[in-house]
DNA sequence: TGAATAGTGTCTGTGAGACAATATCGT
DNA sequence: ACGATATTGTCTCACAGACACTATTCA
């Protein structure tokens, strides 16, 4: 045995400021629907490094006040747009030497969606500006760090997720149409789904219900519905067909 | 501006012991089949802390050789089997306060498939043993840390991919029959498969050619397959039905 | 020839795609 | 009644499941 100490000795002589260590942090992509687009919030970045540079919002793990790394993403979140509850899904972990002028550097990066319905973006200290920018033309822009790529995989995953889940009903407001909520999986995918296999497939799942009222509107009103309690995140058994080109 | 300083003036003093960090590490879930049963890879641990229990193999980011986090899984597992160009995926990310005795710690957990043809495990320091440990057992010993939690999410992970890709490909060695790769989706799912419609999937997949031989045996010889070059991963469009108890 | 395993033929059911037809609103 | 949008009817096609049938090996 070449550790004869017993692990409590080993422990309280353990300090962690003896390694090397990697820097870490948390970033998010928040996503949302608004005016037809698919948007993503981006800020500002008021300090070093990258100060001025477009980002997404993230940063350090606060050991004191986080219990897990979930933790710092809600707080994240909350921080920027005062959400509390939203989807939350951890996309990857990316960690290289090259990533940040600081040094070794890892992230996990999570993405949120959330209905853009009542969303106050915030500043605080980090930022100078938050907005939401749409997703088409965030690609365009040159993002701090590896924020450029960090957002195409938080994209890839969400389209990819669409084809076979009913992730979009959490882009939604509290209630809404069966016509809105299949124009979000259009946006999202870039491509027209058929009206009827759509519903049969959503009304199947068996995760809305009706409110039994109908929304306003110039035409024909469409019938509201809402999530039904509990419904997180159907799987389909097929994925949508016809729709295997990136936009 | 409350950050007048240039941002090389900031990294110049920027020194990542001023700051708490977090532990962070890599975790390796090793699957391989073998004598008809899915087997992980476990080191008993000779180091502080949890030392002499089983564990998954992993450990620190060297920020010196290691590029990547990617690289690090790929040390690890090499140290461990020899194994050099793996399938790999990164799993999830666990961070949190209780995790680790030693303080708040973080760990990226991957998965890799290998075949088991011709491993030879190897022992470093830092374990007194390695050996394949039937999945369904390595369930019920007591691993250290939270690595029986780990171990469960990289199952979760294995299988339900296995229910829509071709993931077992990377379990085979370069040659197989069809029925054996049957058998390998059969022991990680916990039920049996239809031949017929199995081999419809798999062929017209394209992703295997025919070696042109037949593999010996005492009854009728089945067709030998390969996998064709840059394989990767399929994604079939329609998940296995009737497959939905995990076992 | 018979046991054992490999491989095929064929039917059913389900759900996505296509697209036409009908329903319901405001004006 | 008309334009616009919601909702439904119905046909086709691909593919997973079920299961019986045929093929090929060794002893």
């Amino acid at each position: 045995m070449n550790n004869p100490i017993t692990e409590q000795a080993f422990l309280s002589q353990y300090n962690i400021h003896d390694f090397d260590v990697p820097l870490c942090t948390v970033d998010m992509t928040i996503f949302t629907v608004q005016d037809e687009q698919l948007k993503v919030l981006l800020v500002k970045r008021a300090q070093h490094p990258a100060m001025g540079q477009w980002a997404l919002p993230g940063g350090f793990i606060d050991l004191e006040n986080d219990t897990t790394i979930d933790d710092t993403a809600v707080r994240k979140l909350r921080q920027k747009t005062g959400v509390q509850t939203p989807y939350l899904e951890q996309v990857a972990t990316v960690g290289n030497r090259l990533r940040d002028p600081r040094g070794w550097s890892l992230t996990v990066l999570y993405f949120a969606l959330i209905s853009s319905q009542g969303i106050e973006l915030a500043n605080d200290a980090s930022s100078m500006e938050v907005v939401w920018m749409p997703y088409t033309k965030a690609c365009d822009l040159s993002l701090a760090f590896d924020h450029h790529q960090l957002l195409e995989q938080s994209y890839q995953r969400l389209r990819s997720k669409v084809l076979y889940t009913s992730l979009p009903i959490h882009l939604m407001p509290t209630t809404f149409t069966l016509p809105r909520l299949q124009k979000t999986y259009e946006i999202i995918l870039g491509a027209p789904l058929q009206k009827k296999s759509f519903r049969k497939r959503i009304l199947d799942a068996n995760i809305i219900e009706e409110t039994g009222d109908k929304e306003p509107g110039v035409t024909r009103p469409a019938a509201l519905y809402r999530a039904k309690a509990e419904h997180g995140l159907h799987v389909f058994p097929r994925t949508l067909e016809g729709v295997n080109c990136t936009p």
